[in-house]
DNA sequence: GTGAAAGCGCTAACAA
DNA sequence: TTGTTAGCGCTTTCAC
């Protein structure tokens, strides 16, 4: 295309014009407020200012109002950073959490939240896809110096290597749903929560009571089969080993709906009848383990009786009876145990242990 | 209690000296590593190790070398705070997200999270827990000057209160699974995924097609609805009244097991038949639906097909046909919208729209 | 290539 | 009661 030189020189300047315009307004910056402009404009210093805007009592009144009133009109909103900076404190926390999609942390996750809105601090989450690997990685970064006051560790084997780590640098730390000897830990008390289970179902006269549990690698499921077995033997019953099925799946340690199934369909296929009752190590187990005895024509709670653990949000669809994890208090009381920890470093490691409470629901009433 | 005064007073210097000792251990402050100290070790400029530190080629490999030697040994780590004050930068975003307890945001969640950590930002979550009333208060605490560089804001209805003030302020925004016409948005196609799963109802031979959907108000039931009905009429398919259920509950606009149920139970007490397959709106609906059609001695899905909505993990473990939305996928993507746009804040608002995939399992073949 | 110094926006100690 | 000033720990000119 042939255009007269002084049209392509035109042309070209409108492009670079318009080259620069986007440039302009890409790195437009709102022009923050700062306390500067609101000391200038009320017209005292800006220690003063931040004395009102930190509500300290020695200020005289008249100057306190001018203050508020010019940083409303200005629309001041403090700089996060230089505050955190100057204060030297995060006002947040991190939460290092496994993202195992699964009702449980989404609900612990709840408590925490408002937990933490309430105290006025900030979350930082690090969501840990691969527990294997990534969580040195997470827990490196959640303590990078200064980011957090605090960090809340969930549901994972705490890394014996950050041990040291962790006292050195006195980072406060709560493990939730885990546990280790030297810091602060809130769990549920699994043990507790399927005695309670079992002893529910003996209490209503049963005598053949099976157990499907997750795999037994997995802490949770080995203190809930160690409850059950207890109360089996508090009370002179049975322990049936023919109505005794762990999962084989390794996927979530055995905790999904699909091993439920096939570890039922495992306890079938034996063809040594069936038990009165089952204990299932949890509520996703137990709904697997509902579908394949509905499938075999099996009744619930008529034929079999069904007990749970965890009270999901599915459990109530259900009407599944279970043990009751109480979530969203955990998340509360994982919070309220950190900001006590971030005010007393020196007392003695606290291990809570929440007792879950029975659920009664269709499937056992 | 009669003490001689000496040991009095020896017991209360002894308190004492506890008190200031508990004081001491509480107020004990990992001294942190700064620059300056790396300096005064390698013996050059703290300008020089804020260099290496950043990767700047402008200095020679020996001095280079020394400084990293110093950091790795004292241990250095930056404070985040200083370097997002001096940068002016928060290298986080924050994300604004109902607290329903979905497996939807969970996925979603774990999307966003691998894309940030990929790039090397935090993540501060903001849980709401009433959309009715915290959203401005959660849109007002994660805009707090200079503590992120970017929002994403899902699910709920942007509130019109806040459309001049993130423009004003010029911080980027992506809404994500909801729409606002001035900011970039990720959704799924709605519309066409229900007429994918109608589409392929009458495809594989269905005449009498009935339709479960959540309640009407909630834009993406709507939208569900809109695309069966097109695909009906596109094909020339009767619209059968009697096959049609609205949820009467109001509870997540009707997205519940429950609703499912009682939708499905309203049409069999309907007492005018029943259709050869039935289009749910979400997939959780379709398990309520399957579990009353059940009840009622109904095959699924040799009397009928059930189709659903959503993919949610449950879906496999039920073997549901359903329209599968890429929720990890949207995590993604909304990540990168977000970065995209904080890199030109000129361009036009971009409504990016997923199309959703077909499913196909055991409860409609 | 390197050191000194001036910010970033705020808090808090110190004078006045 | 106030204003001034020295940090907080880092980045980034600007001389040399």
């Amino acid at each position: 295309m042939n255009l007269p030189s002084a049209v392509c020189f035109h042309l070209t300047r409108m492009k670079n014009f318009i080259i620069l315009w986007k440039h302009f307004q890409n790195n437009f910056v709102f022009y923050g407020i700062t306390i500067y402009d609101i000391a200038r404009e009320a017209k005292v210093g800006i220690g003063t200012v931040s004395r009102v805007l930190n509500g300290n009592p020695h200020v005289s009144e008249k100057t306190r109002k001018r203050v508020l009133e010019v940083a409303r009109r200005l629309n001041y909103q403090p700089h996060t950073y230089a505050q955190r900076l100057a204060k030297q404190k995060a006002y947040a926390i991190s939460a290092v959490i496994p993202f195992f999609t699964s009702y449980f942390f989404i609900e612990v996750l709840r408590g925490v939240q408002d937990k933490i809105t309430e105290l006025g601090f900030d979350l930082v989450l690090y969501g840990v896809n691969d527990p294997s690997n990534q969580v040195e990685y997470y827990l490196q970064k959640s303590t990078y110096r200064g980011k957090v006051d605090g960090v809340l560790f969930f549901s994972m084997r705490f890394p014996e290597s950050y041990v040291g780590y962790f006292n050195q640098r006195t980072i406060p730390i709560v493990l939730v749903d885990t546990y280790h000897p030297k810091f602060d830990s809130i769990s549920v008390d699994n043990f507790q929560g399927a005695y309670l289970a079992t002893k529910h179902l003996i209490e209503i006269g049963h005598e053949k009571i099976g157990i499907i549990v997750a795999r037994l690698e997995s802490v949770p499921a080995k203190q809930r089969f160690e409850g059950f077995k207890k109360a089996l033997s508090d009370y002179g019953k049975n322990f049936y080993e023919e109505f005794f099925v762990e999962a084989k799946e390794t996927q979530l340690d055995g905790f999904t709906r699909e091993a439920g199934y096939n570890s039922c369909m495992e306890l079938l296929n034996r063809k040594k009848g069936i038990p009165t009752a089952i204990f299932v190590s949890s509520d996703i187990q137990a709904i697997g383990v509902i579908e394949a005895l509905n499938e075999n024509g099996i009744k619930v709670p008529d034929d079999v009786a069904v007990i749970g653990f965890d009270d999901i949000e599915l459990a109530k669809d259900f009407g599944l009876t279970t043990v009751r994890q109480p979530m969203y208090e955990m998340g509360k009381v994982a919070v309220e145990k950190l900001f006590e920890r971030m005010n007393d470093r020196v007392r003695k490691p606290m291990h809570i242990k929440f007792t879950p409470e029975l659920v009664i629901r269709k499937t056992c009433p």
